[in-house]
DNA sequence: TCATGCTATGAAACTAGTTGCATATCAACT
DNA sequence: AGTTGATATGCAACTAGTTTCATAGCATGA
């Protein structure tokens, strides 16, 4: 149970504004991405999942112009499960860096594969560039004023402030690397 | 194919290193655990499959006063798949941050909820500022003479510094977290 | 002698997550 | 009329990862 947190970041989005799975999966691939991220396909299991759990109410929605959707809501089970799981422990995260291992890899490459590490740590590092514009223009759209945040914001403001420091570090390490990768003796 | 790096990070390890299931596992806990996690259990089920393919070959060592070991080096067929997964590139991080989910859920817990949060975060700073000091000291150890070092061991230093800009951002941002933890309105 | 703990490997069952495919509505453009 | 693209939901098969349990050698200390 402690683990499962899929069910428990749904929740929370449920919470700050209930929506469709099509919506969910959006906001995974936007705001919520940036702590965790789900494809459509696991989001509609997962909902189904609390739907049968009765952590969650769905209801049917005609539109105009558009495919008919459900929008969930968060149930009083939900709310309740979430409120166990905040208490609970945060879990050692589990870390996956791909780039890290590539790096270190690089020892046992030639020179036409350490060429196209820096291609690829370059362009790397230009999605990180776009990553952290969008969420400095995010912040500048939704938290335009520090002191009229209600405390959800601020809790809202500060996860993204952690996004923006993780941005700044990974560019600032990047640079770090390319420097690194540049001055190898062979 | 791309994305299924387990068996790269252990090639990139063995590489580095020929070692036992068991080795790996604790390697695993240590120096490549900073940026990619595995049970003994997963090490050793992909080792047997990596040996099925050819990647890596086993030797029995007897030892005393120990149980006997297996211990894995890389093949050249191992050794040719690494260098075609080096040269892709590479896949999107997915992100999975339990702790910023439970932040933006104490929007939706009461006071005592949110202490819980507060001693939670501190005792997850204290545990980052553990690894950090453990980092340094492994700075130390392996890397004291930045001039002395060879390509192997600059692209590992770099990795560390990595974890170590991280570590430092992380206790930074926990920070910044518990301020605005203890600053909520209600 | 017995308990504890580290070394060392592994099976089996389960849970989580990914990939590929399928379906359908409707708008906008060609 | 046909194509493209966004919205919207879902199944099936696969792959990856976790958890629980089991086994065994040998050292150390109570």
């Amino acid at each position: 149970m402690a683990g499962v947190a899929l069910e428990h970041a749904i929740l929370v989005s449920l919470l700050e504004q209930p929506g469709s799975g099509y919506e969910l999966a959006r906001r995974f691939d936007r705001s919520i991405g940036r702590f965790w991220t789900a494809t459509h396909q696991q989001i509609y299991r997962v909902l189904k999942r609390m739907e049968t759990d009765a952590w969650v109410t769905a209801e049917e929605i005609d539109q105009d112009g558009r495919p008919d959707k459900r929008r969930y809501s968060v149930a009083t089970p939900g709310r309740a499960a979430l409120t166990t799981w905040l208490r609970e422990p945060v879990q050692p995260e589990t870390v996956r860096h791909e780039l890290a291992v590539k790096i270190r890899g690089a020892a046992f490459d030639d020179a036409a594969g350490r060429a196209a590490l820096i291609s690829e740590v370059e362009r790397y590092r230009a999605d990180h560039e776009t990553t952290l514009s969008r969420y400095l223009a995010g912040e500048q759209r939704d938290f335009p004023d520090a002191a009229e945040l209600d405390d959800g914001q601020r809790l809202q403001h500060v996860v993204l402030r952690g996004g923006i420091d993780y941005e700044r570090m990974v560019l600032a390490w990047l640079d770090d690397v390319l420097d690194t990768l540049h001055n190898l003796s062979r």
